[in-house]
DNA sequence: CGGAATCCTTGTAGATACTG
DNA sequence: CAGTATCTACAAGGATTCCG
């Protein structure tokens, strides 16, 4: 697996084409993940959602449950009730997805620490005015 | 799998104990998927991502590809012969990440289609002042 | 309760030019 | 060849206020 890449082009990655960096568009926001995680339980209300996930403001958690609507991710119900109620839902596909990332997880589980290591080396070796003086 | 969310605060998703979340963030940006798949072969110059990479800068190449370094994602190989020679290569670590991200690509490739039916749908019925006039 | 509207701060990225 | 430096722009996100 440690072949030299050879000579040509290799993979010209065509941004447009790749599907992974679409996905990531829509689940690399700051909130999105969390709201996935945070429905994946079933129904769910705004507030329940807003007290959920500390430190979203009410602002985030509207958009970016409306681009969770939009990309089919989250179903939005509308009870009118009073005072109103609303319930958002994951999709099948969303709760797919949600297990997709479920081994980004574990990758990141099991390397978090090597990660940090990694890190605190290279800071070592590159920056070292950060450490204490 | 669809019951009711019961009443307490359900998963407080602590932004900072999750793990997704620092695996997105090392991964989310816009070229730093690009830049595992297109070394996925084995070392890479840095002229070969340039060309490679479709759009990305020189500034920004080097930028993320010192933060896959400093993450222990890449390792960087100086030759110092002349004209010098810079080459890239994934780590065991990263080679792992990248599979685990073709898991994220067949989803996508799955329900890309899904996706935009969602996007057009939800569109006609809350921005019809996108349509043709 | 569940938002929408507004304002402001910051990070991410592009363009361009220079260098060991 | 493989970068660094600088300057700029735009979009994500935070804080706050107002509304049906």
């Amino acid at each position: 697996m440690s072949q030299r890449n050879t000579g040509a082009p290799s993979q010209v990655v065509n941004a447009h084409a790749c599907p992974v960096r679409e996905v990531l568009d829509r689940v690399a926001g700051k909130w999105s993940v969390q709201i996935l995680v945070a429905s994946s339980h079933g129904p769910i209300r705004f507030t329940e959602l807003e007290r959920g996930i500390e430190g979203i403001s009410r602002r985030m958690l509207t958009l970016t449950l409306r681009n969770l609507e939009r990309d089919g991710l989250v179903t939005r119900t509308v009870y009118p009730t009073v005072p109103p109620r609303v319930e958002y839902e994951l999709t099948p596909m969303a709760r797919e997805l949600h297990e997709t990332l479920q081994r980004l997880t574990e990758w990141a589980e099991r390397n978090r620490h090597h990660i940090a290591q990694a890190r605190a080396v290279y800071d070592a070796e590159h920056r070292p005015e950060l450490l204490d003086v």
